[in-house]
This record gives C-alpha cells, structure tokens and sequence, in this order.
DNA sequence: TTATCAAACTAACAATCGTTAGTTTTGTTT
DNA sequence: AAACAAAACTAACGATTGTTAGTTTGATAA
C-alpha cells in the first residue's frame, strides 16, 4: 500500500521532531511543517497524534522484546547473555536513534490499552535482565554486588545510547559494541 | 520572606508534575490542582511557568557546577575524583530526585537565556569529566578504553539515578554510594 | 480526452492553553 | 474595631490545540 510509505514518512519526520521537543510540546502544525503540507493533510495517512506515538513506541518496544526472550532462552552462559543485550541494545539504537527517544521519555503519553501493553513489556523486559543477573551471580559469574545496581547502572547506559551514538562520528558498530562490552561488564578501573 | 516559602511549594509541587508528565503536558491548572487552589492564584506567588522551569532546573545545574569546580580543581587522583563525582550525583539526587527529572528531560523548554546558560554549564560540566577521565588514563590510573565511552557510560547512569532510587527502600546512602563506585569503576565481572 | 483517486488544500470547530484584571476572603497588627 | 497585606477567588482574554468537513489539485489509466 502507497499510504504505508506516506505514513511511515510521517512516523519518522515526527520522531525527529518528537526527539528535539517531546511529544506534547510538538503541534500537528510543526509536524506538517516539517512534511512540507498543511496539518489538515496528515490526516490523510494518520488517524490521530497519537496513533503516531503508539507507532513509534510499541514497535521499538515489541523489537526489544522478541530479542530479550530469543537471548533469555537461550543455553548461553550469564556473562554471554549480557553481551548479546549489549548487541540488541545497539542494534536497535543504530537502526531508530530518533524513535528511541520516544520510547524513552513519552511512553507515559500512551493511550491507557498502548500504556497497559508497554509497561508490560518493559517490566517484564526488567525482570528477564534481572533473571539474567541473578544466575550469573549464584553460579559465580558476575561480582555478588547489589543486583538492583548491576540491572540498574547497565540498562541506564544502554538506554541512553541513542543520545550519545549519533553525536559521535565515524565509530564503527562492532568496536562499538566490544568497547561497549569491556566498559560495562569490566569495569574501567 | 513569606511568600518565598509559599514559591517553593509550588516549585516542588511542579517539579513532581513534571517528573510525571513532562514540562509541556502540564498545565498550570494542573498545577494549581495539586496545590490545591484556582490556576490563577498561582501567579500571586510566581511570574509566569517558565519561571517554575527555570528556578528548578537552573538552581540544580549551578549545584552540580559547583560540585564539579570543586572536585576539579583539588589535589586527590583521578579515581578520587570519579569517586567524588558519584558522591555528587548521589548527594543531589537524594536532595532533589524530583527536579533532576526537569534537569535531564525538559531543558530545552527553558528560554533563550537560561537556554544558553544552562548549555554551557553542561557543556563545562562535561568537559572537566573528560578532563579528569584522560589524565587518569594517561597516567595509567584507568584502563586505556574510549574515554567518550568511559564518560558516557558513567554520566548516564549518574544522570538516571534519580528515577531508580525513589524505588529501591531500604538502601542506605552510603552503601549505595560503595555499590555504585565498585559497579562503575571496577566493573561487574 | 475523460474518469479516477490519492493527496493536497481552505476554512473552521470546540476545547484548552497561559495569563491578566479586578474583587473577595483571611488572618494578623495596630 | 479598624486597617492592612497576603493570598485566595471569579471571569474573561486572545492564542493555540487536535481535528473535521468539504474542495481542489495533479498524476495515472481507460
């Protein structure tokens, strides 16, 4: 369908827009602007402001998702399993840095059903990474700290990365992805 | 002053509403809901919403410039220093978790003025991390890795505290500042 | 050429926004 | 009791919001 690309193009001028100012701070007149047409025309792809959210948002979600539980079941060791969350993190951040934004800080924006199905997702994404921790922990992979503090400080940085990645130039995603892995889980000092 | 007092309920009720909703999608009948009293009562103690966004977020951007000025500029080492840093963050967030919200997330609301100050605080405020993260490893303190990834990866976790540790009960101040230095500086593994 | 249809347009709506003006209430001081 | 100031109120403003209705444009197919 022809009005898949028009409204993916929207999708996509509005999570640059939605990045810069936040999701309630953007007009459907700024977003129309950003297009080259008048606001009254989105309406010709889109139902609504916040369809455009839900879009952007429950897709990134659900991509996080379907990666955690394909790296959660696997038969790989902790330390492996925390590395493979670093590669998906990073993946997701070098194909939708913009949408990520979204994700991040306008979630609570969702209509209540989108809302429900996010905060599902992201809790149970939180305890699958938990789980992660605590195993590495009892069987002597990972240092005994707070686990709160090891799931905490690691999935900081990693959400965060879509604010620091496109601001750095000519870095290459695989020395990306190993620094990202020594830093993190080796500590600095 | 009395009406100072009266000020700075208003600026922590605000500050709430923001950390919840974001600067933009609060309106000032919200505000003056949560205070209690009608939206135009409000403007007999401040000057206008910007002014809320501005004394929040301005007053907690001087603290952490401060901070940093001072640990800079000392005598200790460079992991001396990274530690004095995580004490800051830590210190101010437990001060202030609610503003830090508005600090991180609704800056760019604030206007030209404050906008541009506000920038090059944290632009100097990043500066001197970097500075103190390069000496540390050019004198072999800290493990050669990219310092942009070194300060990124620490300043995001520092910077997202204040939406995690409202949630942890029962962790003390002082452990935490023991967990967080040995998670970020001496890693996990 | 004519018919068609996606995609733009103009114009306007009801609701809500931050804010102002002027008035009343409340509590303290003289 | 009278006077005063702080802090609340009612009412309304002009601007902007997301959205709808109805119309015109422009490209493609018959």
């Amino acid at each position: 369908m022809k009005i898949e690309t028009r409204k993916q193009e929207i999708v996509s001028a509005a999570s640059i827009l939605f990045k810069e100012k936040g999701y309630s701070a953007v007009t459907m007149r700024d977003l129309a602007k950003a297009m080259g047409i008048k606001a009254a025309s989105l309406y010709n792809h889109i139902q609504s402001k916040q369809e455009i959210l839900s879009t952007i948002i429950i897709e990134l979600a659900e991509e996080f998702t379907t990666g955690m539980d394909k790296i959660a079941t696997s038969r790989d060791s902790a330390i492996q399993k925390l590395e493979n969350i670093i590669d998906l993190h990073i993946d997701v951040t070098l194909r939708n840095a913009d949408g990520l934004a979204s994700l991040n800080n306008d979630w609570m924006h969702l209509e209540e059903d989108n809302l429900q199905y996010f905060e599902k997702m992201r809790e149970e994404y939180e305890d699958s990474f938990r789980e992660i921790v605590r195993k590495g922990v009892d069987e002597g992979e990972i240092k005994s700290f707070n686990i709160e503090i090891i799931v905490f400080s690691t999935l900081s940085t990693l959400r965060t990365l879509y604010l620091w990645y496109p601001k750095q130039k000519n870095i290459d995603a695989n020395i990306l992805k190993h620094d990202m892995i020594s830093v993190l889980l080796k500590g600095v000092v």
